[in-house]
RNA sequence: CGCGGGGUGGAGCAGUGGUAGCUCGUCGGGCUCAUAACCCGAAGGUCACAGGUUCAAGUCCUGUCCCCGCAA
């Protein structure tokens, strides 16, 4: 039985963890990131891997820095055939990649060589790609940068979102990895250098990626508010004061208002105008307030939106 | 003790110390070929919690809990 140490930390890694202990594999321990405190009342929360992990009653190790750590001792002391890692958010040094029999291999959410790096899905929405994928690939010292194995393609629909990208992609990424093992573990598996002459970047999100501007075109906006649905969220500013767009789409109202400007309001939406072409907004969350319908935002807090009010 | 906004019927909000309101939803009725439209009516709130000031507190003061935006 093939010995297996998985790496792994949020909830796209952990139906795959889920396949490995269900599909027979000797799962030795789970290596996840450190509890972290969450949010405004910072509560020390376990990573969804080690939820999973604990779940399946499999060891956990969590070191906070795996380069010269006692855990990585440990990890290598466990002598695994494969390491198998799953967006697990921590570089791993070169002694535990050239360690196990079979290698290290990666679930990557992105067609290699496009979109390597911590943020594949939500950038490959955003700049309105009708296609991505999972790559599971060789690691190597380089990040995401390793031979390709295997990859499965899978359409980015019109209204589809990053939540929804995840889940489809994990949901993917798994089966590929199901398919792909056997082959591995026989030493049969495909091994095909990227090509470096595509490789495209997709770095974690930036606070500034995160705002709006609506001098852009409808298309793009509603590509980074789908791309960024539902975390950390798309914003802008309204009434000096940061305004969240949840969801929107792009609108039908003609016009040749100034990018920003209010320039349509429905029963259950507002339109604002963009560099071109308007984006009607269907959810939203005033700084301070809870999420809400476009529809609820009307009827209290924005009552008084008007034709001609400013986003910025 | 990081900064700030806020907790009022099911939802979103208004409310200047003196009878708790608006829009929507819900229920009943009406109009209509019909409707998410329109008309009439009804139910539904110990105004987050605990003290205090006052003849009188949703409103003023103090403390606590909770939610959210920003910053980490």
């Amino acid at each position: 039985m093939t010995k297996i140490v998985f790496m792994g930390t949020p909830a796209f890694s952990a139906p795959i963890l889920r396949m490995l202990h269900e599909e027979g594999y000797d799962v030795l321990a789970v290596v996840t990131q450190p509890d972290r405190p969450v949010g405004r009342k910072k509560v020390l929360t376990p990573p969804p891997v080690k939820e999973e992990a604990v779940a399946l009653g499999l060891p956990v190790i969590q070191p906070e820095k795996l380069r010269g750590s006692a855990e990585l001792e440990e990890i290598l002391a466990l002598n695994p055939d494969l390491v198998v890692t799953a967006a697990f958010g921590q570089i791993l040094p070169k002694e535990l990649l050239d360690a196990p029999r079979l290698g290290c291999i990666n679930v990557h959410a992105s067609l290699l060589p496009k979109y390597r790096g911590g943020a594949p899905i939500h950038q490959s929405i955003i700049d309105g790609e009708k296609e991505t994928g999972v790559t599971i690939m060789y690691m190597a010292e380089k990040l995401d940068a390793g031979d390709i194995i295997s990859q499965r393609a899978i359409a980015i629909e019109e209204d589809d979102h990053t939540g929804g990208m995840f889940e489809k992609l994990s949901a993917v990424g798994r089966e590929l990895l199901k398919d792909t093992l056997p082959a591995i573990i026989a030493g049969t598996n495909a091994r095909i250098v990227q090509d470096e002459s595509k490789v495209t970047y997709a770095r974690n999100i930036s606070r500034e990626q995160e705002r709006i501007d609506w001098n852009s075109d409808a298309r793009t906006i509603y590509n980074q508010v789908r791309g960024l649905h539902p975390w950390p969220v798309a914003y802008t500013t309204f009434e000096e004061a940061s305004f969240k767009i949840w969801w929107a789409q792009e609108g039908t109202t003609k016009h040749n208002a100034a990018p920003g400007e209010v320039v349509a309001i429905h029963k259950d939406s507002f339109e604002i105008a963009a560099g071109s072409g308007t984006l009607q907004v269907v959810d939203c969350q005033p700084a301070g307030k809870k999420r809400m319908t476009a529809q609820d935002f009307l009827r209290g807090t924005g009552s008084k939106l008007q034709i001609g009010d400013r986003f910025e």
